[in-house]
DNA sequence: TTGCAAATACGAATTGTTTCGTATATATTT
DNA sequence: AAATATATACGAAACAATTCGTATTTGCAA
């Protein structure tokens, strides 16, 4: 038996957003929040999160009158998915393509090139210890 | 009057990379490339064809009894748009955790590596020079 | 020139996403 | 307990993406 990896659309990947940012949440504090950039019914949010737990991207707990939900793939996981289907589909899987791309577009702090850097140091390290 | 920026679609993506990779190209050509992979009728390609030609994705030109496809807009700068896109749904717009997304679970290679710390230390003296 | 093979045009079914209205249930307040 | 406010459930419309069948057009070849 499979797993089927389930692909969260883009209005749903916004609500993913909100909850990995505040944690656990009701619909109404969801949508309080998706609601600040653009008009959104209240039961536009509730039908979506409700979607989302039948498709099993969130969970939910009754706490009296509500519905707390919860995500149930953290941010990481859910991104590499992403990531790894965005590179097949639109880089023709070439990773190194998409972070010049990234890289060239979107200027990053100082900071962070560090920290990038560093990172592929380490990358290299561990190629040249048990790699070909 | 603004420019809508059209977003070309999985399938319409699969299509746009054949034709980045092969040079303009007719639906026969285009549908037994993709038809490698997985079953696409012909009549499917055809009509994908002709709905990214009306969306502007496409350019066509008759040569006697076919019709020759053109990308209109190139390879990067669709990957550009894409990108951002991309970028601000799933990761908040941060490219740097991107980056490390993209450069921890996919293996580069030695050299792409290399040139990508090029980039980063070129990055890093640009800003040396004029930022702030 | 008549017919065949290959191409295009078009309609339409299917499926998924997004949106919201209305009905119903449930707590809290009076 | 009744009224009110807030929540959920559910149906369905509107739209977009994908797929393909069938009809029509068009060069080329016999």
């Amino acid at each position: 038996m499979k797993k089927k990896n389930i692909r969260p659309t883009d209005s749903e990947l916004e609500i993913l957003q909100v909850l990995w940012h505040m944690g656990p949440s009701t619909v109404r504090e969801v949508n309080d929040l998706v609601g600040r950039d653009k008009e959104v019914g209240y039961t536009t949010t509730l039908k979506l999160m409700q979607i989302m737990t039948e498709k099993g991207l969130l969970s939910r707990e009754k706490d009296s009158r509500t519905h707390i939900y919860t995500p149930v793939s953290d941010m990481d996981t859910t991104r590499a998915e992403l990531l790894d289907r965005f590179l097949k589909s639109a880089f023709s899987g070439s990773a190194s393509s998409l972070v010049m791309q990234a890289l060239g577009n979107h200027n990053a702090s100082a900071s962070e090139l560090q920290q990038i850097k560093a990172l592929i140091e380490q990358l290299e390290k561990d190629n040249g210890e048990h790699g070909k």
